[in-house]
DNA sequence: AGGAGCTTGTGAACGTGAGAACAAAATCGG
DNA sequence: CCGATTTTGTTCTCACGTTCACAAGCTCCT
């Protein structure tokens, strides 16, 4: 769309090299689904075919795709292979990026051991506790280290991305020493807020609110009359205990 | 301007016990606030202290509460463990939610080593996976148990709440038994797209999209003038090799 | 009692996103 | 070469979500 020809007058301001956040948190989806194309040995799939290999419909896919520039054919549809690189270097993951996780237990072994991460263009190197008696321990190919080689680490491989799998206490303070160090976005498993300043990027994956979210819609589901037993406004000091929901800062 | 639409006569259907799915996916992270407010003695909180608990601006949470009903005080602000107990009735975590995980591999051993759950209104009732050599095996209190029982398992306790941990390929086959058991929610680890019938809800959480989103942005920050090195319009079979960036759907 | 001072709840403006619809471009058959 | 057919890229409109701003309502102090 960026043509150099057409001098649009229009409103907009398009493509100011700025992707709306909705198209590219799509984005990686439809890279999945090329890549899928891909190795079924399809070469060209339309915005329909595309749309429903990502489960969007095809108008939302193509405007998405117009962002990024014409890369379709009228009356053909797209080129798989050559739209699978256009994405994904406007993605950025041409090349991968260098992570450290933070936290080796449950979760962080879990992390460390998936081998998916290579093959969508990320590299763990590093994989730091502050355990003594976890440092040391072999994970596959690679070793936990002290979380205290953090700066030397993110300095030596030029890390940028960090993820915080310790528990929720800690979190925060992790969070600013990955931040002192140079880390610039952060992907945090802990269930706390956590804040950094401008410039650092910042995105959560929370399971419990995840379940919560389908519990609320469950909920609806199966309650539809059921619903009126509760008392809509009971007195303040006249309502069930309620144990601990909600979970609390606590690992 | 957009000053069109005089054709609104209703306000904004006033509330059929309907709440914007927005609002519903704050409702959690305001009920851990609100816990872990509770945790620190704090039995009144305004609008905005929660909100900064939160990591939201005031007037978003002050009107997403708006559609619960009117639970502060004005001139005051909210009593915590009240706000608590009506958000924890409305998400409906009141009483616990029956889970079953599917594909015990290392995500969900994590799973089900992780406690967060039961005092967040879920209890996981059984870990299956479809490996002989991993049914029998004890994670904590549970046992691992044959995929095949599926159906008395749902049908015996209640569950409404699925978890698929295993590979993309045989995910859309478990979530299809899933629902053919009667589980109406779903929560999705694989890399894949699934599809299920009306009625059913599904989320998916997904490591590589979160780092690919932060991957986009971090080239921004980065990338502001090193960009016009890759040629906007390279012939069809003019660019780099691609590996298999963007991730396939095998394991 | 009455006013000062807070804080909620909400109406209205603004911005972003989704989807329907269609004109523009490409292919293909005759 | 032309018209039928296909499918993209874009425009338009509507729905949804966010933020501002302020009247209504509560408490406390004098
Ligand atoms: N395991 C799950 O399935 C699951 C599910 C949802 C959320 N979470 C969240 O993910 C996080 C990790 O969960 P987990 O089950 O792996 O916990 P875990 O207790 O098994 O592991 C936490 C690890 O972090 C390390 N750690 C603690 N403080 C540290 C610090 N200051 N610096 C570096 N490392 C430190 C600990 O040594 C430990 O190895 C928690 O916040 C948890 O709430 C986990
Ligand atoms: N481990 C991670 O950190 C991570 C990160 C991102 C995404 N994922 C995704 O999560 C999923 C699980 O990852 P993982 O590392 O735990 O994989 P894994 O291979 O360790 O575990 C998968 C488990 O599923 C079981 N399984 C396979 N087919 C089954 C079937 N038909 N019915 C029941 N069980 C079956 C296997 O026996 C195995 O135990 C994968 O889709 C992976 O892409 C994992």
């Amino acid at each position: 769309m960026t043509r150099a020809s057409s001098r649009r007058p229009g409103p907009p301001t398009r493509t100011e090299r700025g992707i709306p956040e909705a198209t590219v948190a799509r984005l990686p989806v439809y890279l999945r689904a090329l890549t899928a194309l891909s190795d079924s040995g399809i070469a060209t799939a339309s915005s329909e075919d595309l749309a429903t290999a990502a489960g969007v419909n095809s108008a939302k896919l193509r405007k998405d795709l117009s962002y990024l520039g014409s890369y379709g054919t009228r009356g053909v549809g797209y080129d798989v292979e050559y739209l699978r690189y256009q994405i994904a270097r406007e993605i950025g993951v041409t090349q991968d990026w260098a992570v450290v996780i933070v936290g080796i237990g449950n979760l962080g072994h879990a992390l460390a051991n998936y081998s998916g991460f290579g093959t969508r263009g990320f590299r763990i190197v590093a994989l730091l506790d502050a355990d003594p008696t976890l440092v040391g321990e072999r994970i596959g190919e690679m070793e936990v280290r002290d979380f205290a080689e953090l700066e030397d680490i993110v300095k030596a491989d030029r890390v940028s991305i960090g993820v915080i799998t310790t528990p929720a206490g800690p979190a925060q303070d992790v969070c600013d020493r990955l931040v002192a160090a140079g880390v610039t976005s952060i992907l945090n498993f802990a269930p706390v807020v956590l804040s950094v300043p401008d410039g650092v990027d910042i995105r959560k994956v929370d399971l419990s609110i995840e379940l919560q979210i389908l519990a609320y819609h469950e909920q609806r589901k199966s309650g539809e009359a059921a619903l009126p037993q509760v008392p809509e406004l009971p007195a303040l000091n006249g309502m069930p205990d309620l144990p601990s929901v909600g979970g609390g800062v606590g690992a």
